[in-house]
DNA sequence: GTGGTCTAGACCACC
DNA sequence: GTGGTCTAGACCACG
């Protein structure tokens, strides 16, 4: 599993953990009972503080889509992967929303809109597909 | 020209006043020469901190975009309506793209995400439309 | 409203101050609507670290028991009272009940922990009277 | 000797076990001389982790209450059953003062406090019994 | 002034 | 090794 931090996205970071870790176990990257990577493999890996990390962690646990193994790390529970699939859709749709509003408030053509839209998608399904 | 602030949306509301500020000048829905609502009347419009309208116009008018008129207001400046037609495709650009990186990070099928996308502006076009 | 920290209960001290929250808003020392003490004062008061405070008061904000009112502090919720009444008794009941299951097991006579419970109820209400 | 371990009720398990070791000297349920159950049996019966079992027995030794006999296992020391004895009420009442603390700060009414005494009582006989 | 976020670094309990 | 907690201190956004 790969956590892609964008620190000038204006987004909290943790957020930008807990969501993509949700996006992880919504298309089944990580599985119930799998062991996410510890809160020091994971501050290293996305150079990150530790504490951040455990933060994002914690806010996972509350919404009961990890749990803890004493001394040994923490896990994906069983339900996790319905809870995020139900999330999943929810979390993109809420910002896609607020996006688009916005775009139709500045009063850009609905054709200009759209070509903005496609445009981006061409230029991330070229990026994936390059990569 | 109507403010409309989302207070629940996570984004900054002075940046909210902004971005529609210059979204109105560029759709010249405000004009060259025009005097913006007063602070305190904005303040009252959009239900915020006198402060935090204040602060927005601030932030235009150290990007050259409005005025002072000593003892009047603020007015629009000529040079405007160019500075913020250029703003606007890059603004929603930037927070499109992000927007459909993390979707496309969701593992979502793209044609999900299409089908995001279409019934959201559908939605926005209905509401619009019904208004 | 007082909240005293006993750092050597073992108890971890953001859970200390979550508790007697609740507690204030359960016996309404804590009305719904009321700003609670800023964090850095309750930091103050209690002379424990902020973000210790900060901690404590975003769980209650997950909980639904506080409220962010921007640039201006955290607020009782009006749901508030009902959850933390209901939440009151369970917190108790439940430290009550590991320690009174534990006391069986070190097979004290069932007097001998009557007694001990008299005489420390004794204690509490001799000091609260004094006070 | 029945060890039982509530891993939920956030209590070290290494002190459980000390705890209940005591207990059981205490009540003379476990006699000097006698030998406890190896780490590893006593991890098995509690499904707990024999490193953890192995620092609970290592806490008892350092106070005199477990002595080793090289090769063969660890054996209550003559003077435990005194020490114990001597310890159990105050491990009792210092925890059951605590929470009656809680409950009293809770501002809960004296006759709720002790109508959840007597219930947990009573519960607590009531399986002690059944079973 | 308010809370939110992040970093850095410490200590503890458990495996 | 694991996570949990706490402290100290910085910077930001909002009113």
């Amino acid at each position: 599993m790969i956590i892609s931090i964008d620190a000038a996205s204006g987004l909290a970071i943790y957020d930008q953990i807990v969501r993509q870790i949700k996006f992880a176990i919504a298309s089944e990257v990580l599985l119930p009972g799998e062991l996410i990577p510890s809160v020091r493999e994971m501050a290293k890996q996305t150079a990150v503080n530790p504490n951040t990390v455990s933060r994002a962690y914690r806010e996972l646990q509350s919404e009961g889509i990890l749990d803890i193994v004493r001394g040994t790390g923490l896990q994906v529970t069983t339900g996790a992967v319905r809870k995020c699939r139900k999330d999943r859709q929810g979390l993109i749709q809420e910002r896609l929303r607020a996006v688009l509003k916005e775009a139709q408030q500045s009063q850009l053509e609905v054709d200009e809109i759209r070509q903005l839209i496609d445009s981006e998608l061409a230029r991330l399904n070229g990026k994936g597909t390059a990569e």
